[in-house]
RNA sequence: GGAGAGGUGGCCGAGCGGUUGAAGGCGGUUGACUCGAAAUCAACUGUGCGCAUCUGCGCACCGCAGGUUCGAAUCCUGUCCUCUCCGCCA
């Protein structure tokens, strides 16, 4: 959510905004609303006050035990109209409020402007991409001849976009969560959490799920099932008053993830780079304003890290201002190479939210006596399944084994899949 | 799942129909004392919204949503959550 001041004071930068973001937000139908809500709310408070005024009249001559007929009958008089009000001012509200909380955050500057991910600005390449003797396979080829991916018996439990991961696949993802985890907090400095993978409605407003994209979600019984680590994590501080004194906040948490994954049909249906659950190490900031953006830097290169340490090779770019998310202000994804693909695909979405989140979740903090809105900032560190993915096919050897990096073999237990 | 208790400000905790946004304590801020600190004393100290923006004024909020009433933190209904006991269970 944002300042609403920048709605009534600078509707021109939100309209700009609006452009670039190809949204089809309507700035003066909220201006109207706006306008109408706050004459609204004064005519309330106006009937409020004077009910208010009348009865603590009545009460004190009640005391004095002084007949007070006339006054109630006054009051009376007016009650019917404060009902009409309220019932005006709470459906001017809804009105203003359905639109606004669709309303996404203002792009930083740095943004590139573009219609897609082909118009994402490429800002580091990393890694020596490796010559194959032999033509490289696809992950799901090497996993299948393996027998440590299992896609048959994946859709069997549980349909399309499931997977069962089986012996050496298993102990694979398994290594890479403890890998990352380790590497995240005793390195880089984040608390270990472990949240629950089911919430509440309000939470998935808060980090700016709901409302817009509430046909991504699972549901159970009014609840959620969690799309990302995220979303527990920028929660973890909803509706509280933080002291200045916390920041940084650093939060590390592996968590399964649910999509439904709806729009995206016939796109990489095979393999395990888009499935309905999925495994992922996320990382979450809650920064005073001032640092988010050295913050989001130090965040993408934590996420970065890991591919660093596995040999992977990697490029960052900036995601374009029709590419980025919702909630974010500036988005660095992080893309692996895939030899099997002979193409980068994105293991890693790091972003700035600014306020938006913390402002929608009402985390604040005090200082110099005044409330202020944290930053909040998340980033895979990394999605585990396509790292997986990524290692399968990188480290793939002519004989149809899979050589494991050097820093994950304590973790995986031996040096190659075979 | 059954029975009971409870949800009040950053925290603890009183209030149980009238001038209560809410006693008291803790915490916090500022000042006094001090070479400094501690202790002590004093003052201040909830959030959101609207209006005015020089001190200000009004409204709302005592889990949430309704209701009763001239008036609700206080009464009623529903709902969510927490705790205790029993049952079941990884």
């Amino acid at each position: 959510m944002l300042d609403i001041a920048i709605l009534r004071k600078e509707p021109e930068l939100l309209r700009r905004n609006l452009e670039k973001r190809f949204s089809d937000i309507d700035v003066d139908r909220l201006l109207e609303l706006d306008k109408k809500l706050r004459k609204q709310k004064a005519e309330l408070d106006n009937l409020l006050s004077n009910r208010n005024k009348l009865s603590k009249e009545i009460g004190i001559r009640k005391k004095k035990r002084e007949n007070a007929d006339d006054l109630i009958k006054k009051v009376n008089e007016t009650a019917e109209r404060i009902k009409e009000t309220e019932a005006l001012y709470n459906e001017k509200y809804d009105e203003f409020m359905k639109i606004w909380l669709l309303v996404p955050n203002l792009l930083d500057d740095s943004v590139p402007f573009g219609k897609d991910e082909n118009d994402n600005v490429e800002v580091k390449r990393w890694g020596d991409i490796k010559n194959f003797d032999f033509k490289p396979l696809e992950h799901f080829e090497i996993a299948t001849k393996l027998d440590i991916l299992d896609f048959e018996r994946g859709a069997k439990l549980s349909g399309s976009r499931f997977v069962v991961y089986k012996g050496a696949g298993a102990r694979l993802e398994r290594a890479l969560i403890n890998f990352m985890l380790d590497l995240h907090t005793k390195q880089h400095g984040y608390k270990e959490i472990i949240p629950p993978y089911i919430v509440n409605e309000e939470v998935m407003v808060g980090t700016g799920q709901f409302p817009k994209f509430r046909d991504e979600a699972y549901e159970t019984d009014g609840q959620y099932l969690i799309p990302t680590a995220e979303v527990p994590l920028v929660n973890l501080h909803r509706e509280e008053i933080l002291k200045e004194s916390d920041f940084p906040i650093k939060y590390v948490a592996y968590t399964a993830c649910f999509r439904k994954e709806a729009g995206s049909y016939g796109r990489d249906v095979k393999g395990i780079i888009r499935q309905h659950q999925f495994n992922k190490v996320e990382l979450v900031q809650f920064t005073k304003a001032e640092d988010s953006f050295d913050a989001l830097e130090e965040l993408t290169n934590d996420a970065q890290e890991v591919l660093r340490l596995l040999g992977l090779p990697y490029r960052v770019v900036i995601l374009s201002s029709g590419d980025i998310g919702f909630s974010a202000a500036k988005t660095y994804d992080i893309e692996v190479w895939l030899p099997g693909q002979n193409r980068y695909r994105e293991i890693s979405s790091c972003s700035n939210t600014l306020d938006f989140q913390a402002r929608r979740a009402s985390i604040r903090y005090k200082k110099d006596s005044k409330m202020h809105f944290p930053h909040t900032l998340n980033g895979s560190g990394l999605a585990v399944g396509r790292c997986v993915v990524a290692i399968l096919e990188n480290y793939q050897q002519e004989d149809g084994s899979v050589k494991i990096p050097e820093k994950l073999v304590p973790y995986f237990g031996s040096e190659f899949i075979r």
